[in-house]
DNA sequence: GTGAAAGCGCTAACAT
DNA sequence: ATGTTAGCGCTTTCAC
C-alpha cells in the first residue's frame, strides 16, 4: 500500500492536499477545538486524513501543550507475583481514560530507582504512581521537588507528603491473627517484612499490637526480621525462628513470598504445615489455590486499589485541589482461609 | 532545593547561565559530538548542567532526530504468568544498551492489538518486539507496511517475512511424548491450542508427527481443541476429552495454564493425576514447584530469547543488513519432569 | 572550536 | 470560520 519512502504524514500534508491551512487541520482534528470549525471542513479532514493514514505524532504534541498524556509507574520488579495484577488493573484504567501508562522498574535497588524516576520525569509523564517507595526515598523527594503529580501505592514515605492509597495492613495481621488465636494458638511468630518499608513496618506493628490485644505476651509473639520480601529471606529468617523459639505453632509472614519461604524451612526442619506449624501470607498472590499447601492469607482489593490511585492521581494532574491535599485513602482486605491453617498440635 | 517555579531547565539556559551558545551546550553534552568541543568546555558545560538540574528533553531530541531511543514490546496480557519472565529479560536487556521499553497489550483482542501497535509506532518507536502474533495478523502486516524494525517472539506468522526467534516446539513436544511413552503410556492425547496461533498448531503437528514416530496410530492420539491458552479452556476440552476417549492414560496439553484446566477437569471426574492420567504442559511457569502436583512440563530459554530478540531488532534498527533478512532463530528448550507423569496404572 | 539560524510536527495566540 | 505566525527544546547545517 505504502509503497514509497514511509515518510511520515504530517498536518501540513493533510492540509495541502485539501488547500487549506494546517491549524484548521489541527483544529478538526481536536475534540476540544472541532467546535471552531465548519462540519463540512471536519468531515473532510477526517476522510482526508484516514486516506492519508495520518496519525498526529505525540512528541511534537507533547512538545508544543507541556502534557504527555502519559503516566509513569514505578514498581520494585515484575517477576514479584504481586504486581502484574495491580499493573493490570492500573493500564486498563488510564488508558480508558486517554493516558498511556510506562512502567519502571527499581529492581530493588535506591539508585537505579532514583535514575530511573528521573527518566520518567525527563519524559515528561504527567503524573506518577509509585509502588516501590521506601519510608524514606530519594526518589519521592525528587517527585516532589519537582512537582510531579505523585500518588503512592501499598508502601508510603514516613511523613504524609503527598497522596497515598493502601491497605489496611493492621485490619489484615489482625484478621490472620484472630484466625489463628481463634483455631487455639497461643504462641504466634512473626517474620516481618524490611523496617524500612513501610509495609513491613506497619505489619510488624500491627502484629504486636494484636497479640497485645489478645492478651498474648511479649514472649509468646516473636518477631524475627527478613531483609526483603522474598522467598529466600523467608526461609532464612524462619530457620533462625525455629532456632529460637521451636514452640511456636504458628507464624504470621509479612507477605505470600515470605511465607513460602518460611513453609520450605519448616519442612526442611523435618515439620509439617499446618499439621506442625500453621502459617498465614499477606497479598494473596495468583495460583495459591493450585499450591500444595495452599497459603491462608490475605488479599488486596487491587481493582479499588488502582481505580482510587489513578482518581487521585488524575485530580491532581487536572489541578482540581478541591480537598485537602494530601489526602490519604485505606482500603480494606479480606481474609482468605486456605489450608496452611490448622489448630495447634497441643490444642 | 528548586524553590521556583518548576520550570524545566533547558539547553538555552544552559548556555545563557555559561554565556556560551546552545549549540555548543548541546555538542559538550553529546558523546558523539563532544569532539567538536574544546575539553574546558565540555567539563564547564557538564558541571554546570549538573548543578541546574539539566536533563534534556527526549521528545524534544526524538522530534529533531526522528528516533526515540525506544522500542516497544507486545504481549497478549500481563496477567498470564508466562509473559513477565520474558518482559523483564527484554526489559534488562534493552535498558542496559540505552533504550526504554514500552509496553502494550492486545488482552487477546486483535482490533484492540492493531489500535496499541499503531500508537506504538505513532510514537515513533524505533522498534517492535511482539509476542502476541496470530498466524495472520495485521498487527504484523502494519508494522511491515511502515517498515519499523519488528521481531517476533514465540508466535509467528505464517509467511515468514520478519525477522522471528522461537522455541522449538518439535523438540519440546518430542520430549514430552518420549518421557509419556517410555513411563509406557499407549493411549496419549493431545489439548491443543488455538490454531490460529502459530505455537498451538505446531505443537499440535509435533504431537502428530511425534505419535506417528512412535508407532502410536491415530486413534491412540486423539486430539482436542481449546480456543484460548487458559485454564478454562483447558478445563473445557479436557472434559470433553474424557468422554470421547475416557481409555486414554496421558495427556499433552499445548501449555502450562491449558494442563491446569485439564487437571481441574480430571480431578472433576474423579480421578487422580497421574495415578489415573499423566498430564504435561509446557512453559515451566513461575513456582510449579510449590504446586500440589507439580507439572511435568518443558521450560524457554527465556534469556535467550530475549536476548536473541533484542540482538536482532538492534541489528534491524541500526541497518545492519549485513545477513539474509529475514532471520530465524530457534531455541531449544528443556525437559522438566515433575511429579503430574508417571506409569500407567495398566502398565 | 564556536555561534547563528533553521526546522522536526504540532498548536495557540493573534489576526482577519 | 479560517489563515498567519511563532515557538515548544533540541540538533544540525552552515558560516566564521
Amino acid at each position: 500500500m505504502n509503497n514509497d519512502k514511509n515518510k511520515r504524514i504530517t498536518v501540513k500534508d493533510v492540509a495541502a492536499a485539501l488547500d487549506i491551512s494546517p491549524s484548521t487541520v489541527s483544529r478538526a482534528l481536536s475534540p476540544e477545538k472541532q467546535h471552531l470549525v465548519s462540519d463540512r471542513v471536519i468531515e473532510l479532514v477526517e476522510k482526508k486524513s484516514r486516506e492519508m493514514g495520518y496519525t498526529a505524532n505525540p512528541m511534537a504534541t507533547a512538545l508544543k501543550r507541556g502534557a504527555t498524556k502519559t503516566i509513569g509507574m514505578m514498581i520494585p520488579d515484575i517477576l514479584n507475583p504481586m504486581f502484574p495484577p495491580l499493573v493490570h488493573e492500573i493500564q486498563q484504567l488510564t488508558n480508558r481514560l486517554g493516558y498511556t501508562l510506562t512502567l519502571a522498574y527499581t529492581e530493588n535497588n535506591q539508585e537505579l530507582a532514583l535514575e530511573e524516576i528521573k527518566r520518567l520525569i525527563a519524559r515528561n509523564v504527567d503524573g506518577i504512581i509509585l509502588a516501590s517507595a521506601f519510608r524514606k526515598d530519594p526518589t519521592v523527594d525528587y517527585c516532589l521537588d519537582q512537582g510531579k503529580p505523585l500518588v503512592l501505592v501499598n508502601r508510603v514515605i514516613d511523613k504524609q507528603a503527598s497522596d497515598q492509597v493502601l491497605v489496611d495492613d493492621r485490619e489484615g495481621i489482625y484478621m490472620l491473627f484472630e484466625h489463628l488465636h481463634s483455631l487455639g494458638h497461643r504462641k504466634i511468630a512473626h517474620v516481618a517484612g524490611p523496617s524500612d518499608i513501610s509495609s513491613g513496618l506497619s505489619r510488624r506493628h500491627a502484629f504486636l499490637s494484636t497479640a497485645d490485644m489478645f492478651d498474648v505476651p511479649t514472649s509468646d509473639a516473636p518477631v524475627v526480621q527478613t531483609d526483603a520480601f522474598t522467598e529466600v529471606s523467608g526461609k532464612k529468617a524462619m530457620r533462625e525462628l525455629l532456632e529460637q523459639h521451636p514452640d511456636i505453632t504458628a507464624v504470621v509472614a509479612t507477605n505470600d513470598l515470605v511465607a513460602l519461604g518460611c513453609i520450605a524451612a519448616i519442612e526442611e526442619a523435618g515439620l509439617q504445615v499446618p499439621k506442625d506449624i500453621s502459617v498465614t501470607g499477606f497479598n494473596d498472590m495468583p495460583y495459591l489455590d493450585w499450591f500444595r499447601i495452599p497459603l491462608t492469607t490475605v488479599s488486596l482489593p487491587q481493582a479499588q486499589l488502582g481505580d482510587q490511585a489513578v482518581r487521585m492521581l488524575l485530580s491532581q494532574i487536572r489541578k482540581e485541589s478541591d480537598s485537602s491535599f494530601p489526602r490519604k485513602v485505606l482500603l480494606q482486605p479480606k481474609l482468605v482461609v486456605r489450608k496452611s491453617t490448622g489448630a495447634p498440635k497441643t490444642a
